[in-house]
DNA sequence: TTCGTTTTTTATCATTTGTTAAATTTTTCT
DNA sequence: AGAAAAATTTAACAAATGATAAAAAACGAA
């Protein structure tokens, strides 16, 4: 997917904005298994997925959180970072070997504060990422894990495709043992 | 909380864009246990909270799921209206009597496409609430329900107060029973 | 291919949480 | 204050998930 397409997806720009908005865009490659967010850094540049798919994870006290999933066209980026300038809770991991699409944190602060189309761009990159994080949170506290598990399998069919299983569990908030015994129970 | 120390909490803005964006404010009133926000209507108008609590919810085929509780200088706001335009998914009730301060979804969106400091307003205001959101995801995927409400105790210790067992419960993804027993345990 | 590594499955037992029902305590209303 | 309603606790049993270990299957590099 190209930067033009990932752009409108969120929400349309005049033609010159949108210029001047891509020009600050630098392609990158990362091989399978690089760490691009760290959580123990201000991340300074934010990515979007042209090409191969992401994990977004977060550590406590030992055990692993699996937040989010990022395929062609959504976005790796650490919120704390992008947001509060801050040190963040999230770890990005590149799946596959991915093509992305790099900006600095710094261009994207410039062109919201002087050009009010890229502003509600912003706006709206933001609010379409909060639904989505609020989905699943929603969808997380309901049901049993298997009721999870096939949803997950409704609507992204693909991920479990690309996907080894104990990220899915990881991201179901169970573990990888419990999963694999619900896959045995429901096919 | 008054409005206009609500609007700098989230992003300050210029005096003669402020004051333009509160003259869109109205004060009203509602008694405890209203129903402001509902999952079945688009909504058109946002909330801010004056004086009062508020509970976020979610129905699904039967079970309930409580979103988020909001305090002083938090938002009402049905996100899929708000966002989208579209009927949303979020119930919202007072849990006490309130005072709020009222502006139309459709006075914001105006303020937004012609005021780039105010649209800037709009964009760290869903960028704080994605972060709140992803929080909370985060710390009800980790660890056991014991954990969680330790932790909820720790970080909204005023919570407790106001709000019943049963809410907090359906919050943490546990049954009311289970709350109690969990709290039985602990002290 | 073949060997070594990683992932997934299967099995067993422990722990946590759900369900239901009843008892107790707290709150609300008159 | 006193009665009714609502919220919370307690108890007993069922179901779901965790932890650990071992076996089987899938994957990758030489």
């Amino acid at each position: 997917m190209n930067i033009d397409q990932i752009l409108d997806k969120t929400h349309p720009i005049n033609a010159s904005s949108k210029h001047k908005f891509i020009e600050c865009f630098e392609e990158v490659s990362f091989p399978k298994n690089h760490l691009i967010i760290r959580s123990d850094k201000v991340e300074k540049d934010i990515f979007f997925i042209k090409k191969g798919i992401a994990r977004t994870f977060s550590n406590f006290d030992g055990s692993e959180v699996t937040i989010a999933f990022g395929e062609e066209g959504d976005t790796i980026i650490s919120l704390k970072s992008y947001i509060l300038n801050q040190k963040g809770y999230e770890n990005i991991e590149l799946l596959e070997d991915c093509e992305l699409y790099k900006i600095s944190a710094a261009s994207l602060q410039n062109l919201f504060a002087t050009d009010i189309d890229i502003a509600n761009w912003g706006r709206k990159f933001a609010e379409q990422e909060l639904i989505k994080a609020e989905q699943r949170f929603i969808s997380n506290q309901l049901g049993t894990a298997t009721e999870r598990y096939i949803e997950l399998l409704k609507k992204h069919p693909t991920l479990i495709q690309r996907v080894s299983l104990g990220l899915i569990a990881s991201y179901l908030g169970i573990t990888q043992v419990s999963l694999s015994r619900i896959r045995a129970n429901i096919t």
